[in-house]
RNA sequence: GCCCCCAUCGUCUAGUGGACCAGGACACGGCCCUUUCAAGGCCUAAACUGGGGUUCGAAUCCCCAUGGGGGCACCA
């Protein structure tokens, strides 16, 4: 069945593309259209990277549509944020906001007209009434329903209203909304492409407001509107539009129109799975809105390949798919139909090795400005020499000024404890590191391959490990018990600075060890 | 309460009636490499929700149960 309905979709391209069609659009059309009322989300992101990769698969379109109805949630610092989220993803769309298009405009707001003529269309077919109840009444109902344990629906007391008493009434300026007249019996099939066919019972389909009192239409008539004027082909949308689904082919049915292939994606869950994915849930270390990811250090690259592994597979041995990639291999069918948790270790493994396929001039580009936000105003020439030390321990771009602000600031003096590897005493590690720190100063080229091997070899010579040596000179270069490979870091930190650095850390060990003597 | 959807390792998934004592990835555990931390390499453990059918044969098809999710606004 699945088999089946990819190869629909292919004949369903196929089918625009025919030079008989009569359509107005010859190739795949889909929109992503987003209400403007909140932070823009992972969940959004995928729906609209699916969408950019059925568009681009076929050289179609990608439509932005602003779904600004609500008057009441919508803010322009929503609308901003969906624009700059989805160029950052890299998922430009062809036609919509900044850009403009053939149907513009691309905001619901400044296509009210639009709606209230299609309204007008339903009314004069008998497809919709005119309904004067007050909402107070219309909540008092739904009340009543709950407590009756009754499904809660629209009561029905102004569906059969006569078309003279309703123009009468709305003559004489009574307020009134525009209702769906769902038909009383009988029952409605629509097709998913993921699910296949879905009947519900007439009867279970409330008589939804399509236009408000203040003569705005809803979602649900806005939207066939505007996908049927767009010659939207593909309708890809969040799951949570399956439940009004049969309305929606309900609406376009009346008006005559030919429907789109419509695709319900999965929901993102909690990380606990338990219930929709929400602000709540996730711990600090992580977010779901993603520019929030984006400052936190994630890149583009492993936001859409994470985002679009969670309900989907590509059929690719290799997951980590880029942009191209993606588009390439990109089925409806292999689209899956069950809600899916984030996980956001994955999404942590995804980025470091994204990070790592990066070349050393784009990442050094790219952690600049994480460096900027940390005060520190790096030398790219400078990142630049460091980047490949710490590119392979890198998970977020943040990382970066952990791992490398030793290079670009003062760093504290150690303390004779933390100078002291467990099972040396303070003045075993003083003479090692006056050892070493002679070897230093006597070598004559400050480079990896001139400073290494006499220090190993001294390591050998104190009865000491490797890893105890170069333990001290490490905290004592770098203040911190972690850092870089040793050797790399004093090449590039430099040899003034270097040296400065074990002579300050001798002196706090000699501290230590005459505090030892009075003791 | 009503309507709808979904169901394979802890998580994301492969699987479209025989090639499945179920494959991959993340996470977990172990080993190797190793100057720390990583990265990298190798290996282990880990699943078809249950019950009925259909069939020579079911993870795969059907039914029921259970569980999970979504929706039930003059929001989208």
């Amino acid at each position: 069945m699945i088999c089946d309905l990819r190869l629909e979709t292919r004949s369903h391209v196929a089918d625009h593309r025919s030079p008989i069609t009569n359509r107005k659009s010859p190739m795949t059309r889909v929109r992503f259209a987003p209400s403007p009322t909140g932070r823009f989300h992972i969940g959004s992101a995928r729906t609209a990277l699916y969408n950019v990769l059925l568009a681009r698969q076929s050289s179609g379109q990608f439509i932005l549509r602003i779904e600004d109805t609500d008057t009441k949630r919508s803010t322009p610092e929503s609308l901003a944020e969906i624009q700059e989220a989805l160029r950052w993803l890299g998922l430009q769309w062809d036609e919509g906001p900044g850009v403009g298009g053939p149907h513009a405009p691309y905001n619901q707001l400044a296509r009210r007209e639009l709606y209230q003529q299609h309204a007008q269309l339903l009314l004069d077919n008998g497809h919709a009434y005119r309904c004067f109840c007050s909402a107070e009444r219309l909540k008092a109902v739904r009340e009543q329903q709950q407590k009756a344990k009754q499904p809660t629906r629209y009561d029905g007391t102004c569906r059969e209203l006569s078309r003279e008493e309703s123009e009468r009434r709305a003559a004489a300026g009574e307020p009134f909304v525009i209702r769906f007249k769902t038909p009383k019996d009988g029952s409605t099939t629509v097709r998913d492409e993921l699910r296949g066919d879905i009947t519900v019972e007439n009867t279970t389909i409330d008589d939804y407001i399509l236009v408000k009192t203040d003569g705005l239409a809803l979602y649900h008539l806005a939207a066939m509107v505007d996908d049927h004027e767009m010659g939207i082909t593909h309708v890809l949308r969040g799951s949570e539009w399956l439940g009004t689904f049969p309305l929606h082919a309900l609406i376009i049915r009346a008006f005559g129109w030919p429907e789109p292939k419509w695709c319900h994606l999965s929901v993102f869950l909690k990380p606990t799975g338990k219930g929709k994915m929400s602000k709540r849930d996730v711990t600090s270390e992580q977010s779901i809105y993603a520019l929030e990811l984006r400052d936190m250090g994630y890149l583009p690259e492993a936001i859409n390949s994470w985002t679009a592994l969670m309900g989907a597979s590509f059929g690719a041995e290799e997951e980590l798919l880029d942009l191209a990639g993606m588009i390439e291999r990109f089925k409806i069918a292999n689209l899956n139909p069950s809600p899916a948790r984030v996980n956001f270790e994955k999404l942590d493994d995804f980025n470091g090795k994204w990070i790592r396929r990066l070349g050393i001039t784009d990442l050094t580009g790219r952690l600049l400005p994480f460096f900027a936000k940390a005060g520190i105003d790096a030398d790219p020439a400078l990142l630049e020499r460091i980047v490949p030390l710490i590119q392979p321990r890198l998970v977020t771009l943040d990382d970066a000024v952990d791992f490398a602000g030793l290079f670009f600031r003062e760093v504290p003096a150690s303390t004779a404890e933390a100078l002291t590897p467990k099972g040396l005493t303070p003045l075993q590690a003083l003479g090692a590191l006056e050892a070493a720190n002679a070897l230093i100063k006597a070598s004559t080229a400050f480079t990896t391959e001139a400073l290494e091997p006499p220090l190993r070899t001294l390591a050998e010579t104190l009865g000491l490990k490797p890893g105890q040596l170069f333990g001290i000179i490490r905290q004592a270069v770098t203040g911190q018990p972690v850092s870089p490979p040793l050797f790399e870091s004093m090449e590039i930190i430099g040899r003034e600075v270097v040296l400065g650095r074990l002579e300050r850390a001798e002196a706090t060990l000699r501290g230590a060890k005459s505090e030892e003597r009075g003791a």
